[in-house]
DNA sequence: GACGTAAGTTACGCTTTAGTAAGTTACTAG
DNA sequence: CTAGTAACTTACTAAAGCGTAACTTACGTC
């Protein structure tokens, strides 16, 4: 069979959403034009609109999957484990996303196109930070603190993580599990009783 | 004297400076255009060209100005202290930033635009938190850690910051001198040891 | 009150880009 | 081989937006 010169629906759909990803990461969504994304494909600019009807509708269903997994991944490392393993399995898996899916991340963290609501790194940090404010308040209100300061922690681990997730973009530092465990310690220890040696969640045969 | 119709070189200058500062904050860089700019500023197109030579140029010198103050903001507040005592001025100094200049602080969120190497926010604070890493490396070797771990702190500690100050900007939760003591808090005890009631670095009359 | 100049305006050219209408090509089933 | 159709292209419209050339108006000054 000689190369194909025309794809599935299917197919030409999924590779727009790779290319699309790509291009929106690299510039922003303001930045890039439909032009340039079909160019990628190796299309023409009508098949765009075709599949997505428009420019925002491949930008939003882009957003949304990233979202999605996003959201799948730190519900499913949140849902079991004492509060530590939880915040150490949930850094651990936001940064391994960061490392596998950069793109998508990258498309996150740019601006939103001005008329969308939501779809957004900040929104959907936000709701995740105010999700686990809710956990702390209860366990803040057990412990005969101030519950009204739960979300300024929340806040604060989810920046911590978020932002450790950025600078680990740019160059390879450490493995993904020792910045895990790092900044696990840092929240639940701080600088003062930092351990020499932070012990992984899970063991690992790098010495 | 009857209301004025022309302003002097430098007033328009300025006054051109704050309506641009408000537009960028609200849609960005590229989503905001020139001719929206001069309307604001109840002027006609090329003056802002005549200023700043064009969009750029007005961008360039709004976000040189904002990440100028905040440097110089930062640079003093960990000029002196403890190391608890820095990073808590330098918590309620960001977050009073955050506070008092809303829209510089929007603006610098936003993307910045394609051409531009630098000006973000992220490169700003990037740029801060490699500073703290040094001053870490340095502690850390000192105490007989792994000086390689430390830009991981320091990039957690000003993260933490960082979106705790977004997060405060929308909704008006507790004074600053709070929320900094309790990011200072977490920071240094760890969620395992914090103190029921953080213990501010400046003594206030609340209580 | 005339006049020089700083400040400002109108009206345009040109490029980019979102989106569309109408026609064309490659694959596939009979 | 032939037709039907899904996939795709060419060629366009309309609008938005950056930047500029040429002209006008208000203000201070003698």
């Amino acid at each position: 069979m000689p190369p194909r010169k025309k794809l599935t629906a299917a197919a030409r759909r999924a590779q727009l959403i790779e290319v699309g990803r790509k291009a929106f990461a690299k510039k922003g969504y303001e930045a890039t034009s439909v032009e340039e994304i079909a160019q990628r494909a190796k299309v023409s600019k009508p098949i765009v609109y075709e599949h997505f009807g428009g420019k925002e509708g491949l930008y939003a269903v882009i957003v949304d999957r990233e979202v999605e997994l996003v959201v799948a991944l730190i519900s499913e490392a949140i849902s079991s484990g004492s509060p530590r393993e939880r915040l150490e399995k949930a850094a651990l898996v936001f940064l391994t996303y960061v490392k596998d899916h950069p793109d998508g991340f990258a498309v996150l963290t740019h601006d939103a196109p001005v008329t969308a609501t939501r779809g957004n790194l900040s929104s959907l940090l936000n709701d995740v930070a105010e999700r686990v404010g809710k956990v702390f308040a209860v366990a803040f209100k057990q412990a005969g603190y101030d519950a009204r300061t739960a979300p300024i922690y929340a806040h604060a681990l989810v920046g911590m993580v978020t932002f450790v997730g950025q600078w680990w973009t740019d160059a390879r530092k450490p493995p993904v599990e020792k910045v895990a465990s790092h900044l696990a310690s840092l929240a639940w220890m701080g600088l003062r009783h930092l351990p020499k040696q932070p012990t992984p969640i899970t063991k690992r045969s790098t010495s």
